[in-house]
DNA sequence: GGCTAAACCGACCGTGGCGCTAGGATTTGA
DNA sequence: TCAAATCCTAGCGCCACGGTCGGTTTAGCC
């Protein structure tokens, strides 16, 4: 498997954050309850978004997490990464001290090092194709915005499936 | 990590045997004292190779392995699949009866599954890059064939770097 | 002030897969 | 007959993953 699930709870969290409006802040139970995930399990994913910068919170009653921004500004490349850590294809890859991960194999004994043109490759599709989504897009795909909460079953029974 | 170290093992094996000269085969050993992997695990490793139908091999004394085809028809993407099984980019994954595995969700609850969709863009990302890459581009970048062994040092010390 | 809902925090823990080893059986050339 | 090689199966230690638990702090509301 490519991706833990941590990314997949992420992601769906994301969503359902993107469907809220943003003015009151959505709760974790909330979000547990739609998505039918362990609440506990998600205050661990949401802390890696909210160190990311992607969602803010507020604590107390009535408290709960919302978008940091606008869901068209939020590329899916920065929500993986936040939540699976710098996407690398191989254990060979380390921190080169920029944004991406690159192989730290050196010379083969003055031969290129085969995989390491494979590997990079490989995590430059990956890297592209989550670059080239945004969360609104995602957002869009899963029904769109909800405002009210008890319009989301009217939605439901409206909006074509895939 | 996205692979594991049976796709970095065997695609080092079929560079190794990429760059030999196919009339007479290679030993294991051979490319495991030439990688410094371990000999017992790489025999699983090009088991996978071989029921994939990528090489093929001759027991006994003087017997290896060699290339089922000749490097350039061999595409990265038959090699890595061989090695790690079909690309899901998570659990959801599931085999389709074709030769893409599928995510398995349903739509939810009359909203569409968002991570299907990005998991699956993901996913072509990732075999596009790897359909694009044929071995005989990696045996390039190692360094071209060597039919001698002995030629083998000369070469690393002529060749390039990366 | 006290209750309650919520975010926040850190420790723990079972299970499964990965990387690898061990030990053999079988085939084949010299 | 021996040695070199493929082939096969079982097992094992480690550790990350997915998840739980218990508690602390913050803030709205009666």
């Amino acid at each position: 498997m490519i991706f833990s699930s941590k990314a997949e709870y992420g992601v769906r969290l994301m969503v359902e954050l993107g469907r809220q409006a943003p003015e009151h802040p959505t709760s974790l139970k909330a979000i547990a309850d739609a998505e039918g995930l362990p609440l506990a399990y998600l205050e661990q994913v949401v802390a890696r978004l909210k160190r990311a910068g992607l969602v803010m919170s507020a604590r107390g009653a009535h408290g709960g997490y919302w978008l940091a921004r606008p869901a068209e500004e939020i590329s899916m490349d920065e929500v993986v990464q936040a939540l699976e850590g710098a996407i690398a294809p191989m254990e060979c890859f380390v921190s080169d001290h920029t944004e991406r991960v690159v192989c730290s194999h050196g010379p083969d004994g003055g031969r290129g090092c085969a995989t390491k043109l494979l590997w990079t490759r490989v995590q430059g599709g990956i890297i592209r194709s989550l670059q080239e989504m945004t969360l609104a897009e995602l957002v869009r795909f899963a029904g769109g915005p909800v405002v009210e909460r008890t319009a989301l079953a009217a939605d439901a029974a409206t909006t074509p499936t895939d």
